[in-house]
DNA sequence: CGGCGTTTTGAGAGAGCTCAACATCGGTGG
DNA sequence: CCACCGATGTTGAGCTCTCTCAAAACGCCG
């Protein structure tokens, strides 16, 4: 996951434990750097006086969480542990001045942000999609593989859904009702498209 | 808008004006550069080969388009103009020599597809929520001005619907509602909580 | 074999979407 | 100055679709 980190930073990364409910960091406090979440769930929020949070993102492992904070000299927002988890810490003074050191490094950083951004740009768009048929349909059609036809799943179907912004129910209905309309087979472990697109 | 520009970069821009309909780039072309878009809207999708299009994302006014292209060899995506519309490309080899050459040109670029990463996030997880009330408290509460009770309306209402991914229909009637219920003001430019946040 | 999580199917209700009609506002041109 | 026009804003009614709650079948692992 984190082949944007040369060996330098990887090497720094410092890990930590947390309990369900713990606090990884709060707004307003000092920045120390970039997070990366190796197990369990963290959410994001935003706090005002009366306790109320307003959830702003759920990182989940493999994420990069606080990115803008390396750049920002407090956080904006409160992380908070959903689950035990375990988190490893990129200090900021490393990370920037292994940047600077390294162009190919920022470099790389930069291009995972900016995938990143794609990927999310993509989601929003996909949860434009009303219908849940078409909103499969999107899924599978940017996430063939090679050959146009088939689509690996990764995880469970009701993590897809999850990913989808689906009710797992919905999900397999309308997975149900698109094999019996011919439209796909549902293989072990993928999905195969019975017109391919590519 | 482009404040992650220095002024050498800025200065390289080359505008160029598209029809609505026009092509600014295909996927498995060679990679020019970054883009921005000044005016219009253009679309962003993958296009399988019987024509048909999987939309990843429509980029209107004043954002950037391409991100990734500037570490690719070529595009991943057709970006076609939806209407008549301007942009502004930032050659590739330019953009690159300058992050080089100016580390604080490359940071300052980081910081922002950093903000966009949280944005977008924020955005997904907005989509989450289903309720159309829930949908516009949530949107409220993240974008109330420094005094915790106002917020600022950009566009129209119309153009606020889009945003938080309802219809024009669904939004005047729920802050009717709101409005109805106390909860919300609604003045000229803007929206008035009844109870502030902060 | 037993238990837990995933997958599947059923029934019902609610919420937003769609289509439609109308009001309002700002700008334009006669 | 006023009439017109288009886009925004507003309200109404009906419908579809997903969500919710429920229950049962299936599969995997200890």
């Amino acid at each position: 996951m984190a082949d944007w980190l040369s060996r330098n930073v990887r090497i720094a990364g410092v890990e930590r434990a947390l309990k369900a409910g713990e606090v990884l960091f709060r707004s307003e406090q000092r920045t120390v750097g970039l997070y990366e979440v190796i197990t369990g769930k963290l959410r994001l929020v935003r706090v005002d006086r009366a306790g109320r949070e307003a959830l702003l993102h759920v990182a989940v492992a493999g994420e990069t969480l606080a990115e803008a904070s390396l750049f920002a000299p407090a956080y904006h927002c409160d992380a908070i542990a959903t689950t035990n988890a375990v988190v490893r810490l990129y200090p900021k003074a490393i990370v920037l001045t292994e940047f600077e050191r390294n162009p190919e490094t920022a470099q790389a950083f930069m291009a995972m942000l900016a995938r990143q951004v794609m990927k999310l740009r993509t989601r929003v768009e996909q949860r434009n999609i009303h219908s849940a048929r078409d909103r499969v349909r999107h899924y599978l059609a940017l996430n063939t593989g090679a050959d146009g036809r088939n689509v690996k799943l990764t995880g469970t179907l009701k993590d897809l859904a999850g990913e989808l912004g689906l009710t797992h129910e919905a999900l397999y209905r309308t997975l149900a009702d698109m094999a019996a309309a011919g439209e796909i087979e549902r293989l072990k472990g993928k999905i195969r498209l019975s017109k391919p697109l590519a």
